[in-house]
RNA sequence: GCCCUCAUCGUCUAGAGGCCUAGGACGCCAGCCUUUCAAGCUGGAGAUCAGGGGUUCGAAUCCCCUUGGGGGCACCA
């Protein structure tokens, strides 16, 4: 059985709060948390907050709400590296102790000199090694008299540091082309490299799963592992995520950010199908998975190699799909906040929960987005109706005919009691025969008198919904407004 | 500039030597359904598998080169 291979599983979602979480960062998240719940590991929230300047408000709570709203529960944290700095300062003095770490007191303007001229020379930008000898005594001297240093990792000048991992194989990096990575920073606060390896390893990580940006610095953490004589976990590098320009994500390609995506109205179970479908596939033919088909069909063994760019219209369409597939009762719950949100001011509020799930019931297979509905459905929460007069002149009919419609149609409208779309459609239709009219122009002289545009919901369930005497009125409306621009009606051809 | 990496329809992808005259999905186009819009159904266009060399009886699948894309090269993560 599968589960016996991992059965220990523990994996990590290890965002820096330095900004709001954009769907590659929950993609990855998502990765780790299919990982852990397809094995029945442990799925773990740590916050890699060792960057004092770049922390952003609310960056922490943001990354929580995006989680939550797709459902992604963890078992363990959220874990601050901020509250362990103890861990990591120990960690960096075994490295110097045992000779595979050094002082450095550098300037931050020599490092700059040095890299200017680097480039100068069309030299990679890397540390010129100018601390890297220095004898204990005088680093201690130095230390001693208050000097700011840094403690960077004395990488080998010669040999080959090889990363195995899942997705991608075994990649092989020369150390000649590797830096002398920092890996405490002169304000005493680790730095991303040595924070993530004590912490992977003090918690017990089994499979590191991160975007494949990260590549690169993965030969200084086995390093580093190797360093601290430490078992360096599983490594898997996921594929990035593009914009449509084929970049790295960013904040230019408009809405990246996952809260964004709830805002205006996918629904986090589309979400997840979707994004699980970025890097990820489970056979030739099917691409609408529930979160339990998810899980059950997981592997790290179908994640892809290719970058994926984030195909919205494909989006769009699953989010339909998962729209429609909603029951009437929930689509209408899910609807109301949006409906609450974006319908105009002058609506009262709160909404009649019933009578939106009325409505609703119109427009559910209509809408892509829930934050569509509001526009979808606005005529039926207004009193007054302003459209223009020729929308009633379906086809071009006489201004005259479009009044006689909507007067016969006054007329021959059920009663009160007997207010139904079936009943409705019974007494309008037949008027079709006796004017000589098509039921296009028919009802749609009726659909605009009744919502205001020539594209709405079926309309006699919208009559139903409407009821009769706001019919009634919006039938009297459009006559008076056919009237006022057609002035040579007024002699009373009426009917 | 240096290092790493990827390469199948516009996009997401299936494909782990013969099942491929390359399959599915989104999008697009057409038709059907129909009182409009959607939805649904049916059909269509769309990839000489980046290009060039090999290996093999046989390559989208293996190897090499080229080209193109992406990522990385901070006291940021």
């Amino acid at each position: 059985m599968v589960t016996d291979t991992y059965s220990q599983v523990r994996v990590r979602f290890a965002p820096s709060p330095t900004g709001f979480p954009h769907v590659g960062n929950i993609r990855t998240a998502l990765f780790n948390w299919l990982f852990a719940r397809r094995y029945g590991g442990i799925f773990i929230l740590r916050i890699e907050d060792t960057d004092t300047a770049r922390s952003v408000e609310g960056a922490v709570e943001s990354i929580q709400d995006g989680l939550r709203w797709l459902g992604l529960d963890w078992d363990e944290g959220p874990v601050f590296q901020s509250e362990r700095l103890q861990l990591y300062r120990d960690g960096a003095e075994a490295l110097v102790r045992s000779g595979r770490a050094y002082h450095c007191f550098c300037s931050p303007e020599r490092l700059q000199a040095v890299r200017e001229e680097q480039t100068r020379n069309h030299l990679p930008p890397r540390y010129d090694g100018h601390c890297r000898e220095l004898s204990a005594a005088e680093v201690e001297r130095r230390l001693a008299a208050g000097e700011t240093a840094v403690v960077r990792f004395k990488t080998p000048l010669s040999g080959e540091t090889g990363v195995r991992d899942l997705i991608r194989g075994e990649v092989v990096f020369s150390n000649a082309n590797l830096n002398d990575y920092v890996l405490m920073k002169s304000d005493g606060y680790p730095t991303y490299h040595l924070a993530n390896v004590v912490d992977d390893h003090d918690m017990g990580i089994t499979h590191v799963m991160r975007a494949d940006e990260w590549i690169s610095s993965t030969p200084l953490h086995v390093m580093l592992y190797d360093s601290f004589g430490w078992e360096p976990p599983q490594f898997a590098h996921l594929p990035m995520i593009l914009g449509p320009d084929k970049a790295k994500l960013s904040k230019r390609h408009g809405a990246t950010t996952i809260s964004e995506y709830r805002d205006q109205g996918y629904l986090p179970e589309a979400m997840v199908n979707f994004l699980a479908l970025l890097g990820w596939s489970l056979d030739d033919k099917t691409d609408l998975l529930s979160r339990e088909e998810l899980v059950a069909n997981f592997s790290l063994e179908r994640i892809g190699k290719t970058a994926a760019v984030f195909n919205k219209p494909k989006l769009d369409w699953m989010n339909g799909v998962y729209i429609r597939a909603l029951s009437p009762g929930e689509f209408a719950r899910r609807a109301l906040p949006y409906l609450e949100r974006d319908l105009p001011a002058d609506i009262g509020r709160p909404l009649n929960i019933d009578y939106v799930a009325s409505v609703a019931r119109l427009v559910q297979e209509r809408a892509k987005k829930l934050d569509e509905l509001a526009d979808l459905c606005e005529f039926f929460f207004r009193n007054e109706l302003s459209y223009p007069c020729e929308d009633l002149l379906v086809k071009g009919m006489e201004a005259a005919l479009a009044r006689e419609i909507l007067n016969r149609v006054s007329l021959v409208v059920p009663t009160e009691q007997d207010w139904s779309a079936v009943s409705l459609e019974e007494a309008v239709r037949p008027l079709s025969d006796d004017m000589g009219v098509s039921t296009k122009q028919l009802f749609g002289t009726l659909r605009v008198a009744m919502t205001g545009r020539t594209a709405a919901p079926p309309l006699f369930e919208t009559m139903e919904v409407l009821g009769r005497e706001r019919c009634m009125s919006r039938l009297a409306h459009a006559v008076q407004l056919v009237e006022r621009q057609h002035p040579e009606l007024a002699s009373g051809t009426g009917t």
